[in-house]
DNA sequence: TTCCTAGTTGAGAATCATTCTCAACTGCTG
DNA sequence: CAGCAGTTGAGAATGATTCTCAACTAGGAA
């Protein structure tokens, strides 16, 4: 089911929720509907704005914790990556990442095949640099998990 | 120059400093080297252990400050995003993200033809998601900016 | 329909990463 | 080798996120 091809009449959110094994409540309805018509990939921030709107006794912290869960439920996502706080890299030469969900690991990964020709106009958006993050499971992770 | 295909000297990294603005004091050769020996794509907190080894007297702020003036004169560079804070997206169909450097707006972009066929074996790292930031300048940008 | 319980909420405190402030210090240009 | 602009260190400040816990409620069971 593809929420944001139907109107998003509560029965349809409320129904997607308990299929998730989460608790309809009105609070999570709100945020899912908010993050549904928005096409700003809203931050918490502006999440908790919108929502109180029509629940205006709402708090930011069940903001937080409702965008957990939605996101743990797989009916939201994520746009900044897993990897949590800064990682740098003195690596200048042009490669992607492989980013082990398990342990964290970042593994460098050169493949020139990938390497678009840039800068390249993308229906207006003048494209400059493309950042790939791979996720999965690095070799030793993968060993442990058998 | 690529700095890490040569030793890692003073007077080498002293001189890439020099030559990006930036006066080569012991604080920023000791993380530059830090960095360019580490695979571990360390973070702020990382590399401030590891530099107190050989200059047990550098703080935490300036190892912050450090970075910052490293990325910025390009000898070194963020592994996790330019956009800030948490970002949110109820689209769950395979898309990529176009993200303006200038203004923060993400916005969403589907190219089947980059979808690559998950999940695959990348020499021992199981695939099983890709991540697509494409970082550049939104067509309302590129008006203001002309 | 009503009851019960596990899951959820709201408010504020707590935590943690990051940034700021400013006086002291130091590369490096002249 | 003198002077200054840029840099450092320590601690305070900020701001986002998480924690805590008592009160509340959705939804299955009776």
């Amino acid at each position: 089911m593809d929420l944001r091809t139907h109107a998003h009449d509560g029965d349809r959110l409320a129904q997607a929720c308990r299929e998730a094994g989460l608790k309809a409540t009105p609070q999570r309805l709100a945020v899912l509907k908010a993050l549904l018509i928005s096409h700003e990939h809203p931050g918490p921030e502006a999440v908790f704005r919108q929502v109180r709107g029509e629940l205006s006794s709402i708090s930011l912290a069940t903001v937080y914790k409702t965008l957990d869960a939605l996101e743990g439920a797989g009916l939201v996502e994520r746009v900044t990556p897993l990897s949590e706080g800064r990682r740098y890299d003195a690596n200048r030469t042009p490669h992607h990442h492989l980013v082990c969900t398990a342990c964290g690991r970042i593994e460098d990964h050169e493949d020139p095949t990938l390497a678009p020709i840039l800068p390249v106009d993308l229906g207006g958006f003048l494209a400059r640099a493309v950042r790939v993050e791979v996720l999965g499971s690095c070799a030793g992770c993968r060993r442990q998990e058998q």
